[in-house]
DNA sequence: GCCAACGTTGGC
DNA sequence: GCCAACGTTGGC
């Protein structure tokens, strides 16, 4: 279950949050004081009410995509962190599974995300991206042509959502599972993909964040 | 390409 | 609403 080149596709159905969850509060810009944009109206931000949550309230996450072409329903699937970078921003449609989905619809704009390789010789930890747009419904889902088109997604009420992602860098150098795991029972013992596997969409946690990028920066001659 | 782990489906 | 059968994920 991963993002997918799509094939086109109109990018814009469907511009609005369905599930009313909408949140007033943006992710807080640190000190920054918040002009109010001409009108004095203007909602107040005061106070960053999530203090548990360092980086000014940001959110880290992990993302699967298989970055070699695999023949899925006739169609070729693929998506790497080169098609990424190419692209600048991306749909990351496709994602089927209910956990992964609602780990989707917490994400916030400007959410820092690893891009994970998964299906492949080396699978590991590629990249780095953030969110660019928020959870919106999945409309892969609705067009019968599409890898994973669900039936059972009604455009009325959809079932499927995905989030928009922007390429930010490569890691200095990857870092493979097999690396990760070796912390399996230390420092990354709590980590998703270490305990649940096959989730596709997961969180990670601010020192797993800052551990992988540690080790992204080390041995770092390849 | 095998297969373990785990998610989903559907009969009852 | 249990749970066996089935399907999928994804490392190896």
């Amino acid at each position: 279950m991963a993002r997918t080149r799509s094939s086109g596709g109109s990018e814009k159905l469907i511009d609005d949050k369905l599930d009313g969850t909408k949140r007033a509060v943006a992710p807080l810009r640190a000190k920054v004081t918040k002009k109010a944009r001409t009108s004095k109206s203007a909602v107040k931000i005061e106070s960053n009410d999530t203090p548990e949550v360092p980086n000014h309230g940001a959110s880290y996450w992990l993302l699967k995509a298989e970055p070699d072409t695999r023949i899925v329903k006739g169609h070729e699937v693929k998506f790497s962190i080169d098609d990424l970078k190419e692209m600048k921003v991306s749909p990351w449609d496709g994602v089927r599974n209910h956990e992964a989905k609602k780990n989707m619809q917490l994400m916030k704009k400007g959410d820092l995300a690893f891009f994970y390789h998964s299906n492949c010789k080396v699978p590991g930890i590629a990249g780095v991206m953030k969110v660019a747009k928020e959870a919106y419904p999945d409309y892969t889902a609705f067009d019968t042509n599409a890898v994973y088109y669900d039936p059972k997604s009604d455009k009325n009420n959809p079932k499927w959502f995905m989030v928009d992602v922007e390429y930010v860098r490569h890691l200095k150098r990857m870092v493979p599972l097999t690396e990760i795991k070796e912390y399996a029972e230390s420092e990354l013992k709590d980590m998703a993909l270490v305990r649940r596997g096959r989730l596709s969409v997961a969180k990670v946690s601010p020192k797993e964040w800052d551990f992988i990028l540690n080790l992204s920066e080390q041995k770092g001659e390849e």
